[in-house]
DNA sequence: GCAAAAGTGTTTGGATTACACCCATGC
DNA sequence: GCATGGGTGTAATCCAAACACTTTTGC
């Protein structure tokens, strides 16, 4: 990998971002991750990251590391932790800060790049032993984004542009490890700002399910005039 | 001040911790603030903080920093948020990392060290312009430390050992700018585990509350057994 | 007795839970 | 017609909000 400056410059301290991509399938969250194709670690699967550099936003980083990989703009980037015990990667001290990007997967086309040997999305249950302290990295992250389903509108990140209420269901059921009621769960979202469609699943060897879409206009609006705040 | 290491080393890239010191007083929650002895922004009210050194942890950078200005040992610390534009410090590139503690105010003794003319608690609604990106730093940490104290029981922590139920509730009204009733909040936390001393207030002119202290023992042992999630 | 705050009980309406049932589609 | 999931109604229960009331202290 090229770098513009000297290799050497990042190092004695050297801050990067590691950027964890997460996106729904099949009921399942899964997590965009890599193969690494250089020491440390080489041929171990790992998070996204690369060295922020001097000049650059960290924002800007992440967008960077998850345009590269996934060809994604104009996703919102939410920060996570940050990690840096003294001894967390071998060639020196590389303190990172997490970032996480909720996508809709079928919108990612993700080709491994300078990086990686190999790109792949893992649902979450699935993942294994990582490099460096990125299982632990994956831990706390998970922990704020369940934080924030619970209180922000942000599932609709993951589904979709039309989705059907028993995929937002599974989504809450994956993430929190849980069995929910239909019928109790479609209470409980009964005040969420939907726009529903006329449409309907296809190809499904049942009734098929209506679709619906989250109204982000009117959500935006109820917030404004505190007649709403997003609860799950 | 005299750092172990050359000044220079440090810059290029720079990495920094900011520790939000809260506490409690008055029904008002309160933060640690210095006023500057040195350039840049000398003379202005900041968030104590520090340069970490390149074999330090990033817990241990706090500990320190809050140690040095208080005398304060084992205290938990909660890392915040980081914040690195490139601008945020004139000097060069310093990312910050915030961490914020919780302390018991009538334990604190804190007196203006090597960084600072002068210390102070200023309740929050009453800060007013501070050095660098400091206010942004307050107010990002000051959610997520109301995030924290609606879902673990860390509201003792600003508490004294031994309070009363109307302190409690004042904490929460602070904290989440709301009135509350006195009567539907004492049946909200009928099962936080209490101590339930035998002792009262004194020197009140009114009728003396009975102080409480929380059971920290009970607590994990409910937990462990996932018979109570604490919830406010 | 009065002021001030401590401390408790009752009622009501809305949300949560468990459960039962009907509906539309493919094969 | 039957398997599969979509979609809805009801009743019991729990919880939160509003409000009223009694108690204990200092002065």
């Amino acid at each position: 990998m090229n770098y513009k400056i000297e290799f050497d410059k990042f190092f004695s301290y050297s801050f990067s971002l590691d950027c964890l991509i997460f996106g729904f399938e099949n009921g399942q969250i899964h997590l965009l991750l890599i193969k690494r194709n250089m020491d440390p670690h080489k041929g171990e699967w790992a998070i996204p990251g690369d060295l922020v550099y001097p000049d650059e936003d960290l924002d800007d980083a992440g967008k960077r590391i998850l345009h590269d990989l996934t060809n994604l703009e104009g996703i919102r980037l939410h920060q996570s932790q940050t990690f840096g015990k003294p001894k967390r990667h071998p060639q020196g001290r590389v303190i990172t800060c997490a970032y996480f990007a909720l996508t809709k997967m079928e919108e990612v086309n993700a080709v491994a790049s300078s990086w990686a040997t190999e790109v792949k999305w893992i649902p979450l249950h699935k993942v294994k032993q990582l490099a460096f302290d990125h299982n632990e990295i994956l831990s706390s992250t998970f922990e704020i984004l369940k934080i924030k389903l619970s209180n922000e509108p942000l599932c609709f990140d993951l589904l979709p542009e039309k989705f059907t209420l028993n995929e937002l269901q599974q989504l809450y059921e994956y993430a929190f490890n849980s069995d929910l009621n239909k019928a109790n769960f479609r209470k409980k979202i009964k005040h969420i700002p939907f726009i529903s469609h006329d449409e309907k699943q296809i190809n499904v060897k049942h009734r098929p399910a209506k679709l619906f879409s989250f109204d982000q206009k009117r959500y935006k609006d109820l917030l404004a005039r505190q007649e709403y705040s997003f609860k799950m």
